[in-house]
DNA sequence: CTGCATCCGCCTCGATACTG
DNA sequence: CAGTATCGAGGCGGATGCAG
């Protein structure tokens, strides 16, 4: 028990972060988390590989660090979840940033790999090009898998948010796999759609607003349209 | 020799992102790069308590990457060094946001821990606000132990940069250790500058902007003015 | 002397079994 | 379902060796 956690010791900000958020898993558990509270076994299914006492380890820490937060998610004691702290909330852009930076090193698809639906909306939230809105006020859906998320796109700002859209510009309906394999730009939107594999509904300028949005190789689309 | 190196085996960009510079080490290891080319002994010594065989596999496997690059700093093949390539470059403004967050984590200092003066400049940039950027274009000179560097304010726009300002409007004399303990918000400048272990230099409306440029209190400060 | 490679003890990790 | 206990394997840390 006085077995003392391993730390770089150096006066310094990230390394002191890195004490906190820099080990195996860590980055992960707070990837799981930022879609909402999660239980245990969730994350634990989520998480293919870590040990369950990694998880367990990992979760009392972050707890301890104000990072994350136990809470009753409805009623008494029913079940009980985790969630991030504002502390936690705040390391959101730049996982959002280190996700978009390693898209580039996804590569191609190894059968004993694991695919979430949900890690596709932290992928469009990291795509997300806010210099690229435009001023039309839509909304874009997705349905990967049987995760249903959107884009709105309101007075300049482009945001996500989980669930359907009321008025739909668009409709993307795609597995997991190929919504990775779309953003890693290993596949273009229009490859996915002859290979059948994507289905895109709605207007043809709101779809190509939409790639556009999210930095993807439009060009076959708007060429066959 | 086939132990294949461990990964996530998630088709998730984070999670590929990881598999690059989540190991131990690694992030430090491109801190150390973010300031410059630097030979693989200087990193050594920046990063005591890593081993030579790391550090050798870490920047090994961060070329193959093209994360990192070897260059030959002047002449024929004298004396190598190692700096980041474009990719690598690209993960500065986590680093930078990492950096802050894990500000809030630094703790009253210990004799065996590590302190570098060009920390200090990570530290500065990780803390600029850009909003509180003023129409005054003039340029803060910082002086930890040996290092020197500056913040330049220009046209709306503060940049950090190495080497002494030209017409500093306040220059800095502070070593490293206070530095980042008031960048930790664990001393204010005016308590530092009572015990003796702060200089400021120039006049007393331009340090005030430069402390609220970095989002430090500087009301005793201006109250002892 | 710098830039690594090799070797070895230890501690973290990962998988399974077990308990409230 | 939510963890705790246990143990083998392997990444890590420190010392040392060696080549250019």
């Amino acid at each position: 028990m006085t077995t003392t956690k391993r730390n770089y010791h150096q006066y310094c900000g990230l390394a002191s972060g890195l004490d906190v958020i820099g080990e195996r898993w860590t980055l992960l558990v707070v990837r799981e988390l930022m879609m909402g509270p999660r239980h245990y076994g969730e994350l634990l299914a989520d998480l293919p590989g870590m040990g369950t006492n990694l998880l367990a380890d990992r979760l009392k820490f972050l707890t301890e660090q104000d990072v994350v937060r136990r809470v009753d998610v409805k009623g008494t004691g029913s079940r009980l979840a985790y969630e991030l702290t504002e502390r936690g909330a705040r390391l959101r852009p730049f996982v959002l940033g280190l996700a978009r930076w390693g898209l580039d090193f996804v590569g191609e698809i190894h059968p004993d790999d694991t695919v979430r639906p949900h890690w596709g909306f932290l992928a469009v939230e990291s795509m997300l090009r806010q210099e690229a809105v435009t001023d039309h006020e839509e909304q874009y859906e997705f349905r990967v898998d049987d995760e249903v998320f959107r884009i709105e796109v309101s007075g300049g700002q482009a945001k996500t948010a989980r669930g359907p859209a009321s008025e739909p510009a668009t409709v993307a309906k795609v597995d997991s796999a190929t919504f990775v394999q779309i953003g890693a730009k290993r596949l273009t939107p229009l490859t996915a759609m002859l290979t059948g594999r994507l289905t895109l509904d709605g207007e043809v300028e709101a779809v190509l607003r939409c790639c556009d949005l999210l930095g993807l190789d439009a060009g076959d689309y708007a060429a066959g349209r």
